[in-house]
DNA sequence: CAGGAAGCGGAATTACGCTTCCGATTTTGG
DNA sequence: CCAAAATCGGAAGCGTAATTCCGCTTCCTG
């Protein structure tokens, strides 16, 4: 029951402030060191104790979880409007590309992303299910109309999405191989030719 | 100069007998458990103390290096094979097939592939360069005969490759997903149709 | 087969980072 | 403005795993 918080009063004003500056802080420092970012940079980086960042996250991985969440959620909105797309093949290759280029840069929602073991799923359930219905309708659509490999289904999209991750995360910061990459995968999941 | 041993009397029988049960047990712990595979787990394994260990090994780092070493050379010959193969395609393809297929179930060969900064590349430069160029050969070679992209060039292999061994490495050992990526990849350096 | 160099064992040392604790401080409701 | 409740700060506690140390043992040479 990650959300159940039905009965609860209000933050106090201070308390919803720090909790504000910690999710940018981490999602900042965990972009840019991924999992090295140390609870006690996070803390400094708002000017916080230890203990006001442990008030608020009971543990670095609920931190971490809380913060793909809000990822997901953007993720979500980005194949959302990549649906928007009137050619269904299009559609497809642009969720892909704003899915890697929203990736890119930040080392900790790769990690997640490939699949590390640092996040609690459990808790992001629902974004992640909602994510994967956006996309499940743009794949058959694109199936549908012919623009790629009939056999592709949703569970192929973290499997392709992912190599390339793989690319980022091992590969310095701003290195742009990754788009090379991507290139090749795009064009090995378009219909095959006879 | 990592081996610039030239006067050096050969190691005493047992030390020589350690040395390799040494190698063989972290290989396999290595292999198993990835980078957190434990010097104690690795110097119990062969029923020796850490002294020992650290008598061969430096430090970890060291251990790990001297491994990957050994598996470099195991795949520069399977390179070799793979570049008897008459069709250049089709050596090409054996060629990335076999080392994807070696990589498999080494969680940290995966590892280092990949590029995670547990190995001391310098002290396997000749075994990667020795690899890099028979790839460099087979894939030039594909390249002429016009059975890959024309744009294709050895920087392209560990990045293709890589992001299937990172469906590998994300992976439960034995999960087959990787091989449909591959199918994938494959497809996707393939000459594009005009 | 004796002497000494080369090796070995494994407990102790270090280092590092997450997590806990609790007195001090700030906010809020009346 | 006051007292209770909610928060905060940051030093101390812990667990983990690499690495070091050094007295003891084993192999090799003459």
């Amino acid at each position: 029951m990650p959300t159940m918080t039905a009965t609860e009063r209000p933050l106090r004003a201070d308390a919803r402030r720090n909790r504000e500056q910690i999710i940018a802080a981490a999602g900042e420092l965990f972009a840019t060191h991924g999992h090295d970012a140390q609870m006690e940079q996070i803390a400094a980086h708002c000017g916080l104790g230890m203990g006001t960042l442990y008030r608020h996250f009971p543990n670095k991985r609920a931190l971490l979880t809380a913060i793909v969440g809000a990822r997901f959620q953007g993720m979500a909105e980005l194949a959302r409007a990549a649906e928007q797309v009137a050619d269904p093949g299009a559609a497809f290759e642009k969720a892909l590309r704003d899915y890697l280029e929203a990736a890119d840069g930040d080392a900790a929602f790769q990690l997640a992303l490939m699949g590390d073991g640092t996040v609690n799923w459990e808790d992001v359930k629902t974004e992640k299910a909602e994510f994967a219905e956006i996309i499940t309708r743009i794949i058959t659509r694109a199936v549908k109309a012919g623009a790629i490999r009939p056999d592709l289904t949703f569970a192929d999209f973290p499997l392709i999405a992912h190599g390339v991750i793989s690319t980022m995360y091992y590969q310095p910061a701003g290195n742009p191989d990754w788009r090379r990459h991507l290139e090749f995968v795009l064009a090995g999941v378009q219909t095959p030719h006879p």
